[in-house]
DNA sequence: TGTACATCAGTGAACGCGCGTTCACTGATGTAC
DNA sequence: TGTACATCAGTGAACGCGCGTTCACTGATGTAC
């Protein structure tokens, strides 16, 4: 590894060949799935034999833990990318757009993510579905995962914290939440707050931890049961039933996507 | 097929060997994933030679396709069994024990999934995870999905429906529910209105649909991230997101798992 | 109860396939003087 | 600018493997008379 930039033409080859076996191996595994992937399929398929991609790739793992990393990274900067177009737009209305109100940057990001696992159902799998049996995520990973996580905590601690976010926090009270207007206690949360060493030294309140874990869980639940396929057949549309769950975590008024 | 009992001893051999067949090739699921499940060394196991099998089984896709069927079946089962000893309890209870808690019912159900996954959890996959390429579900299969819907809209209905559940339907406006007391708006319920085809008849009003793919986005999010590991390291403990999740949609007071 | 026949479980050999990976080698590309 | 050398891309043959599946065949089990 020389510095950036600094690319002699072996290099740029190099490097141009490896992402060519990563766009073959993306539609391979779009066909067959993940556990299907073949260098002698992938070479075949570039007009080289197999061998040849040994001078690219230590073997069948390596490239598999590379497109995995690749998966991760995206979605990782896509997420970042999208909370700080956010704060932009956020910083530059000077307080009075709808970038401003409550749930708005969480809302962005779960479109986000949205519109990263419609892009490529396989990606989002093979980052977010059937563990691959005996791959254990080395520390790069969890670190990617880590970090997103840390951008959906920046993106409500960049919100008004004080009562403007509901859903997640405990169940309310049937019939309204309390009559003191207090929040309900949520125990969750508490445990949450002896269990936080994940958070990097995030400073948000166990409440908000909470928050982003249930926000998390919500939109994987629609995605992946609507990316498997569960709702085929049911009728109704998906983007609702996600819009829905986001509503339901930022208080109604983001349930829209981004226009783009 | 004769009738059940008519069973002559070849053809209760015949279901033991099947049995027995599919044990094996659950443990070789567990170890090394759905993909690489291979006739041969199922055979092998079982001390016998690979073509033995073909006596049983049509071939691998047969013997898949009866898997995946059977966890569908069994987390059927598992399902209506609970609603059923649920309301079996309420009922003997006549009114005043904690079965009869609003959201008791769905709250068993949501135990009993999560049972079920931890249970097995590449059993979980077979169903809920990473579709495998290629396959389509036959109409049974679907027909066992959508028979378990139902019996979620039967705990639902069998619950106390005016204004007792709270979480998925809309989003609380910020500070509490309205202040006349009704509920929030709820577009997606009205979607669901005109798309209800998939509920087979069932009389729950549009808001209970809602209900129930809120339940089942979430508790399948929860359990989803969980079991392919995305929480390992995080410290909190994954049933208590769960719970969370739970009293989310039920409200409080039915959030811990049964005693057994 | 005993014999003749049909049914069925299981074997072993074989076919064709594609896989990952190693190895010795050729030819082109870049580098040093 | 030209020559000598090192580096590297890519090939083709080969190894060993396990897969799904077919086929003809042997023995055991059940059935009919």
């Amino acid at each position: 590894m020389t510095g950036p930039g600094a690319t002699t033409p072996r290099e740029r080859y190099r490097a141009q060949v490896r992402a060519e076996v990563k766009e073959h191996a993306w539609e391979q595994i779009a066909t067959a799935g993940a556990s299907a992937l073949s260098l002698n399929a992938i070479a075949k398929q570039m007009g080289m034999s197999g061998p040849a991609l040994y001078r690219y790739f230590a073997g069948r793992d390596e490239l598999i833990t590379e497109l995995i990393r690749d998966a991760y990274r995206s979605v990782a900067d896509a997420f970042r990318a999208a909370y700080e177009a956010h704060e932009a737009t956020r910083a530059a209305s000077g307080g009075s757009s709808e970038a401003d109100a409550p749930g708005a940057g969480v809302a962005a990001l779960a479109w986000t993510l949205r519109e990263w696992a419609l892009a490529d159902p396989h990606r989002y799998f093979l980052v977010y579905g059937t563990p691959v049996p005996g791959y254990h995520a080395p520390d790069e990973i969890t670190a990617i995962a880590a970090e997103m996580l840390g951008t959906l905590l920046d993106a409500y601690g960049a919100q008004p914290p004080e009562g403007g976010l509901t859903g997640a926090a405990g169940a309310e009270a049937p019939g309204g939440a309390g009559a003191e207007g207090g929040l309900p206690p949520d125990p969750f949360a508490a445990h949450l707050a002896e269990h936080r060493a994940w958070t990097a030294g995030h400073p948000a309140p166990p409440e908000i931890l909470h928050q982003a874990l249930s926000f998390w869980t919500r939109m994987h639940g629609v995605l992946s049961l609507e990316l498997a396929g569960h709702f085929t057949g049911m009728g109704f549309d998906p983007a609702r039933l996600f819009a829905a769950e986001l509503a339901g975590l930022t208080g109604p008024g983001t349930t829209r996507p981004p226009s783009n």
